[in-house]
Order: structure tokens, then sequence, then C-alpha cells
RNA sequence: GGAGAGGUGGCAGAGUGGUCGAAUGUACCUGACUCGAAAUCAGGCGUAGGUGCAAGCCUACCGUGGGUUCGAAUCCCACCCUCUCCGCCA
């Protein structure tokens, strides 16, 4: 959510910036909201004001027993009734009116996120590591996994439906070795402290993190009857940042770094026909999240940080990707400057998107209510980052197809060997 | 699933219709005392919004949302959460 006074002392910057995103704002008609919000707030509270001291006054009248006065206070504040009413009813309606335009505004992008409208304005930063030259025509994840007998679209359609994916065997026990592999760097190596935590979430959490109101469709939502619905946290952001949500954190504990291993849960309502084949776009899939909560001035610093903690594994796999600017047009709703990782696939001929670092700066704190006790004793709202480090389900996909030989096997890759028991290659049972 | 208790300021904890945004304690800040500190004493100390050059004034907030009333922390309804006992359970 998007800072109110700043809206109201410098809304050309704030529409200058959303426009950077294509999301031109009516500037008259928030103005003129703008102004009806304060004409009405105004005389309700006036209104407000009259009656409570009235009301004091029947309070000390009855106590000294003057009868006759309180009856005089008691018809005067009858005639406010009506108006009052009416003042508090439309206020009402314009301030919910007024924070649900508040709430449907994306973050501001920081001023060195590039222009554009979409990814093709994404500017690439920097690449590392050469892709490799094979001497066979490399085959895709897909055809790799069913050649071992090892991935099962068909078995995880029959049981769930579309976008899901059944593992087995070798590339089973490949993809838990990565999210422990990834785990036990970011804790041992980065710093960051392990969280296990909740896969369903309530709407408050969502409405924290940015997810809601606007992304409903994105979600599974489960239905508890009478109960409030819960919902399948479609990443661990949500539930980790929002261990802050509601809190006033003491300075010194800054910065919290999490780490936190989850299935991440999308209903990709939209995405029809995109990523059909393969295990890239799932409505299941596992990610390992780094989750960064710190003093506003630190922010720049700790998302360049962040971001290298998540290159640090595709180096450590000695997976060749590149790191890439996301432009105004192409971030996500809450984030203020994004840097997307894109590893290469050399079945699709193509660097894919694995990893996805962001900082929110006082987005989502202010949604939350995130704050820390500054040096003047003050609560000011914490900065919030995150990032992938990284996508479990991804990371399979391009450790099967760069390392795989020409006989359909696969070799494993020499950092993760500790976390598979040695075992050098997978290869059909 | 059944029965009961409870949610008040950073924390603890009073308050059951009327000068209550809320006693008291504690933590914290400022000042006095001190060479300095502790102890003691005095004052200050919630959040958000409106208005004003400012001092200030005003409004809302006692888990959340409704309702009753001239007036609600206090009464009524629903929901959320916590705790205790019983049952069931990985």
């Amino acid at each position: 959510m998007l800072d109110i006074q700043l809206l109201r002392s410098n809304l050309d910057a704030v529409a200058a910036g959303l426009a950077r995103r294509g999301k031109p704002v009516d500037l008259d008609a928030f103005r003129a909201l703008e102004a009806e919000r304060k004409a009405v707030q105004t005389r309700t509270q006036d209104l407000q004001a009259r009656r409570n001291a009235l009301s004091k006054q029947i309070g000390i009248h009855k106590a000294k027993g003057q009868e006759a006065e309180a009856q005089a206070a008691l018809a005067e504040v009858g005639t406010l009734g009506e108006a009052l009413k009416a003042a508090e009813a439309e206020l009402d309606r314009l301030l919910e009116k007024f924070h649900a335009v508040l709430a449907a505004l994306p973050n501001l992008p920081q001023d060195s996120v590039p222009d554009g409208a979409d990814e093709r304005a994404n500017v690439e930063l920097k690449r590392w590591g050469e892709p490799r030259r094979f001497d066979f025509t490399p085959r895709d994840h897909a055809d790799l996994g069913e050649a071992l007998g090892q991935i099962d679209f068909a078995a995880a359609a029959k049981i769930s439906g579309a976008r899901f994916s059944l593992l087995k065997g070798g590339i089973a026990r490949l993809h838990r070795a990565l999210a422990q592999f990834m785990l036990d760097t970011h804790v041992n190596e980065h710093g960051y402290t392990e969280i296990y935590a909740p896969y369903l979430v309530n709407a408050a959490s969502l409405f924290g993190t940015g997810q809601l109101p606007k992304f409903e469709e994105d979600l599974f939502k489960v239905p508890r009857g009478e109960q409030e619905p819960l919902y399948l946290i479609p990443t661990a952001e949500v539930p980790v940042t929002n261990l802050v949500r509601d809190e006033i954190l003491d300075a010194a504990v800054l910065p919290l770094k999490f780490v936190c291993h989850t299935p991440c849960f999308r209903s990709e309502a939209g995405s029809g026909g995109r990523d059909v084949r393969g295990m890239i776009r799932q409505h299941q899939f596992d990610k390992v999240e780094l989750v960064q909560i710190v003093h506003p001035e630190a922010s720049p610093a700790a998302h360049e940080e962040l971001t290298r903690h998540a290159e640090a594994i595709l180096e450590k796999l000695e997976l060749p990707y590149r790191r890439v600017a996301l432009c105004a047009g192409d971030m996500g709703f809450a984030a203020a400057r994004t840097f997307d990782l894109e590893v290469w696939l050399p079945a699709q001929n193509v660097y894919r998107e694995i990893s996805s670092c962001s900082n929110f700066e006082a987005f989502q704190a202010r949604r939350m209510q995130a704050r820390f006790r500054n040096a003047k004793g003050k609560n000011e709202l914490a900065h919030t980052l995150n990032g992938s480090g990284l996508a479990v389900g991804r990371t399979l996909v391009a450790v099967l197809e760069n390392y795989q030989n020409a006989d359909g096997s696969v070799t494993v890759p020499a950092a993760l060997r500790p976390w598979m028991g040695g075992l050098e290659e997978i290869s059909a049972a």
C-alpha cells in the first residue's frame, strides 16, 4: 500500500510513477474523491463533537440532579440524530471506496527501474557460466524423466489433473536433495534462520503481502463452512513475511533473515496454453524462499545481498544463468524493484526464470503494520524483501537438462552429491 | 466434537452505562540530586485521521464487525483468537 500522505501531498509524482507501470491514475477522479472525503469528514466530526459535548453535559446535569437542564440537552441532541447518522454513513461509504482504491494501487518503481511495458523491455545485467556444448541433441526434462521412468505426468493427471507431476526414485530424491542443499546453504553460509510455516493462511495474511484483494483468482481457496476460508500459500513469502504483521520490533533485531522451504500452490488462472508441457508451470511446486525484514536505509544493499544468495545456489550447481532487471511494466504488484534470475535450458535454447528477488520497501509493511522502534523511539515501517532461492521444480528441470548424457542418464552435480548419498549418476532403474 | 473461562496501552493489570483514551504498577524519555551511576523525587510517555503558521483544538480506536442508547471498554448478536477439562487423533 502506498503512503496516503504521499498521495495527498504529491499526487503528481505518484501518478508519474504509476504511469511507468502502465497504471494511469485518473487524477481528477482522485482529487474529487479526496475533496468530498475531506468535506464529509469535517462535517461528520463537527456533528460528533457537538453530540459528545451534549452527552457529557447530560451526564453532568444528571449527576447534579439538574433534571430540567438534562432534558434540554437531551432535546437538542435529538435534533442532531438524523444529520449525524447520514453523515456517518456517507463517510463510511467514502472511506471504504478510498481504501479500496488505495489497496488496489501497485507499488511505485524505484528510479533505477528501467522503463517498459512488458518483459521485452527487461534489461540483462549480467551473465554467469558458459552454456554447455552438446555433441548430441539435448532432450527436454519431460522426455528425459519419462524415459528414465522417474517422472510420470500421466499418473499425476489421473490422480489430480493437468499441471501436476509425480516423481519417482532417483529424480524424486534429486528433488528432495535440491531443497535440502538450498536450505543448508542459506542457513550455514548466508546466515538465515530456517522456518517451517503453515501452508494454509488466512485472508489477512494475503492482504499483507499484496495477493489480496486483487489476485484472488490465482489462489486455491479452501472453504470451511461457516468459518472463514483459508488459502493454500502461493509462496512461502506469505506466511514468513506475515511473521512480523502487527508487530513492533526492537531495531536491534534487524535485519531478520528467514529461509523457508514449502510447496507453493497456484491456480494458474489465465495461463491457458502456456507451458502446458513438463514441470515448468504447475499447480503445485516446491520453493525455498528467502525473506528479509530490514531497516529502510538498508534495503537496497539487502536486495543485492539476497539476490547474490540466490545466485550462489546456481553457481554451486554450475548452472549458467543471467540476471535481469525487470522493467516497470513487468514487475509484480508489490515490488519497488525486482531482479529475475534466469537459468539456461538447453533443450529450449532459452534462459528461463528460476528466481525473482524483490525489494518491497514499505509497501507490504504498511499493509501489515510491520514496524520497528527507530532511534528516536518512534514507530517506523520496516522494509521487506524476498526472493526464490530457488524454485526447486525449475532447478530440477535445469539440472536434468544441463547434466544429461547421450544415453539418457543424468550426472548428479558435484555440489549436490553429499545430499544424494554420494550418488554420481541417475539412470533407469 | 462436547463443556467452560477469557481477549484493555511495550508488558502486567483495574475498570460492568455518564467529565474514561482509560486507575495503578512496570518499562522507556527528560529534568533534579550525584564526580558518575544506582536509589529517590518531578514531569512526560499509545495509534490513526482532520484542522491550524504554530501552540493547540477536534474525531476515531479497549480482539473484529454489527446492534441498543442522548451517551458503550462496560449491555446484545455474529465472527476471530487464546486458555482449561473431556473425547478423538499423526
